[in-house]
Parts: C-alpha cells; sequence; structure tokens
DNA sequence: TCTGAGCGA
C-alpha cells in the first residue's frame, strides 16, 4: 500500500513539473494553451514509439520488452546504454505495432515499479533523419 | 560495477 502511494507521489512529479499548471485552476489568468508549441509542450504527437525514461541501471532490453507487451504488441525495445562504458544510461524506446497499443502502454506503464524504480513512459519525439549514407555513423543531433 | 531526470546505432 505505502508503495502505491510512493508510486502516485512520484507518477504525480516524474521531473518535478507535470501537471502544475493544471492544478492553478483557481488562477484567474489562464493562457490557452492553443500555440502549437504549448501542444508539443504536455501533447506528444501520437507515436508507436515510445520513450520510457526512470529505467534502473540494471533495466534490460528483454526486461522492458517483458514489461511493455502486457499492456500491447511490442515490435521493437531497446534501453539506451552507452557504447563506451556498456551500462544502460537509465531510459529507453518501446515500439508498439499499434498507437492504441502504444497509448495503453503509457498508460499501463508510466508511473510503474520496473525494477524497482518508478519509470515513466510517453511518446517519443520524432528524430531527424540518419543523413546520408555511407557518412559516419553518429551525426550531430540537433537537441529539441 | 557506478552515476540520474535523461530522447537512441
Amino acid at each position: 500500500m505505502a508503495l502505491r502511494s510512493a508510486a502516485a507521489a512520484a507518477v504525480a512529479a516524474p521531473r518535478g513539473l507535470r501537471r502544475l499548471f493544471s492544478t492553478a485552476s483557481t488562477s484567474p489568468f489562464i493562457p490557452p494553451p492553443t500555440s502549437a508549441a504549448a501542444q508539443a509542450r504536455e501533447q506528444p504527437e501520437p507515436s508507436t514509439n515510445l520513450f520510457v525514461s526512470g529505467l534502473s541501471k540494471r533495466t534490460t532490453t528483454e526486461k522492458l520488452q517483458e514489461a511493455f507487451s502486457q499492456f500491447g504488441e511490442v515490435v521493437h525495445a531497446r534501453v539506451v546504454t552507452d557504447r563506451v562504458s556498456g551500462y544502460s544510461k537509465g531510459f529507453g524506446f518501446v515500439k508498439y505495432a499499434t498507437l492504441e497499443d502504444a497509448a495503453q502502454g503509457i498508460q499501463g506503464m508510466d508511473g510503474k515499479f520496473l525494477d524497482g524504480w518508478v519509470i515513466f513512459a510517453e511518446y517519443a519525439r520524432p528524430r531527424p533523419p540518419l543523413g546520408q549514407p555511407g557518412n559516419n555513423m553518429a551525426p550531430p543531433y540537433g537537441r529539441q
């Protein structure tokens, strides 16, 4: 029981900022999120790719896929690990077969415990193209 | 074997 309370508290603030604006409904000044940037802030576009963060350093790809397969058909899953160290970076990606599976995967695994850590699942951001083939693998991605 | 709040080979 105590664990669920901790999970609820953790899911309420994965990064310290999640729904602070939603609780400020008593404020007379509420900026209407009609901007595309505002939607991209908390309204990520639906995608089969999910970004999972908060993973334990010991969480592996198979563990990630196994956990997310309970809520949908996972076609691919990967835990990002450091190339030099080989250790997990604490986050990974899960790709579902359909968008609905991805949505259920998020709502099913977001704020849940995995390897003793509260993980967070959300739609992954669209990354830029890999560039031209034949070039060095590891193009300087433009963050955000 | 580790780090922690992070978007990948």
